[in-house]
DNA sequence: TTACGATCCGGACCGAGGTCCGCTTAATTT
DNA sequence: AAATTAAGCGGACCTCGGTCCGGATCGTAA
C-alpha cells in the first residue's frame, strides 16, 4: 500500500512565514502526507508521458500538445492522461514544474542577489528580473497553461512566489498591506502581459527589466530622484 | 450596400493622445469606416442573440451561455451566432459592451473625479475604483470573457482604460514610462485578480480599494508620509 | 418590377477536452 | 502461493467550440 514515491506534479506547499526563513531544507518539507505515492506502473507512465509532451512541444509547438496526442506518444490510453493530470493545464503546469522548482531553489537558498545574504531590495529586484526572463524562455507554454482565471492565483508555485515577494516586502515596508502589494508585484510579471508587452508591443526585454525595477523603486517607496 | 448602422460590437477606436483631450464628441468619432454596418436581418438577428444570451445568463449563469443554446433561444442558427460575434469570447466582450462604454463615457466626458475637472491624481484614484467595482459587478461575465491571453490586452476596451490611465499619468509623472506603467496599473485590476482576492482570499472590497489608492500613491510618489 | 450580386443563414460536420465504467494489474496479506 | 483489494487502465462516449458550403434573403439598380 505504500508505493515508491517519486517524481511528485505540484510543488510542495510553501509554508506562511512571518519571518525571512530561508532555508534550502524548505523544499523537501512538507511532501510527505498529500503526495499521493503513485503505484509503480502509474509512475512510469506519468514519465513517458510527460516525455511525450516534452517531445511533441519540440516538434509541433505548444498547438501540438493535444491530450490524445500526448496519449498516443506514449503509448497511454486517454483516460490515462486525464487520470495523472486531472486536465490539460495540469499537464502543461507539470511540465513547467522543473522550473518553478529550480527558480524555486535559486531564491530560497541560491547565491545572493537572488539568494539570501543581500538586501532585501536586491533580491527583491533580481527576483522580478529572474521571474521574468524564465518565464520569457519558455512564454509560449506558460501562456498555454495559464487558460482558466480560477486556478491562475492559487497553484502552488505562483503561491510560492507570491510568499517570496510579501517576505521581502514585509523587510522593506513592514507598514504596507504586503500581502495585496506582492500580488499585485506578481501580477505584473504575468506571462500574458509579458506576451502582450514583448510580442504585440514590440517592447524589449531591457524595457520590461528597467520596468520592474523602477516599480519597486516606487512600490517601496526607495526612488532615487531623477 | 449601405445598411442602418446601429449596435456595434466594438468600441469606437481611441486614439492615441499625448495631450489630455477629454471631450465627451470623442465617443462618436471613428465610428465610421470600420463598423461593417449590417444588414437588417443582420441586424435584428444580432439583437435577439444579445438578449438571448442575457437571458441565459440570468436564468443559468454564464456557464450558461453555451453558443448553442444561445442559437436556439434566439431561434437562429448556430453558424449565425459566430457569423456575428466571431466566437465565445466575442459574444461575452459584445454582452460588456455596454458598460465598457458607459464607463468610458463617464471619465472620459462624466463628472468630476472621474471625468475632467478633478486633478489628475485624484481622477487616476477614481478610475481604479470605478473599474474595480464595475468589474466586481459583473465579475463573472469578465472572467468567463477573459479567457485567451492573447486578446486580453488588445481588445480597444482595455486599450481605452489603459491610454487614459497613461495620459493621467504623463500628467503627473511625465518622466517615467507611462506606457508601462500604465498597463502595470490596469493589470493590477485584472478580473481574475479581483475574482481571487475577494472571493479566494476573502479580501473585502474596501482592502482592494484603499489598494489601489496607496498603489497609485506609491506609483506617482505622491504618498504622504505615515 | 425584375434581375442581380453581396451578404447572410442554417445545420451538418469536425476536433479536442473531459467523463465513465468494466476490466486489469500491482501491492499487500494470510 | 493464493487471495484480496485498492489503484490504475483504456477507449467508447459526450459536449461544446468552431468550420463550411449550398441555399435563402436583403438591398440595389435598371
Amino acid at each position: 500500500m505504500l508505493y515508491a514515491c517519486f517524481m511528485s506534479s505540484a510543488l510542495p506547499p510553501f509554508p506562511p512565514s512571518q519571518e525571512p526563513l530561508d532555508i534550502p531544507q524548505l523544499l523537501e518539507v512538507g511532501m510527505g502526507p498529500e503526495e499521493p505515492c503513485l503505484r509503480a506502473d502509474a509512475a512510469r507512465n506519468r514519465a513517458r508521458l510527460l516525455e511525450a509532451a516534452a517531445r511533441l512541444i519540440a516538434e509541433h509547438g505548444v498547438a501540438g500538445v493535444t491530450m490524445e496526442a500526448v496519449a498516443a506518444a506514449a503509448q497511454v490510453g486517454k483516460g490515462t492522461v486525464f487520470r495523472r493530470f486531472g486536465d490539460r493545464t495540469g499537464l502543461l503546469m507539470a511540465l513547467l514544474d522543473h522550473s518553478d522548482r529550480k527558480l524555486q531553489a535559486d531564491f530560497l537558498g541560491g547565491p545572493p542577489p537572488l539568494g539570501p545574504g543581500a538586501l532585501p531590495l536586491e533580491r527583491l529586484r533580481a527576483f522580478g528580473v529572474a521571474v521574468l526572463y524564465r518565464r520569457v524562455e519558455q512564454l509560449d507554454l506558460h501562456l498555454a497553461a495559464q487558460m482558466e482565471p480560477t486556478r491562475r492565483f492559487s497553484h502552488p508555485a505562483v503561491t510560492a512566489l507570491r510568499t517570496h515577494i510579501a517576505m521581502l516586502l514585509r523587510q522593506i515596508v513592514p507598514e504596507a498591506d504586503c500581502e495585496l502589494l506582492s500580488q499585485t508585484l506578481l501580477n505584473s510579471l504575468d506571462p500574458a502581459l509579458i506576451h502582450h508587452q514583448t510580442r504585440q508591443c514590440g517592447m524589449p526585454m531591457e524595457r520590461l527589466e528597467s520596468g520592474w525595477i523602477d516599480l519597486v523603486a516606487r512600490v517601496t517607496g526607495t526612488r532615487a530622484p531623477d
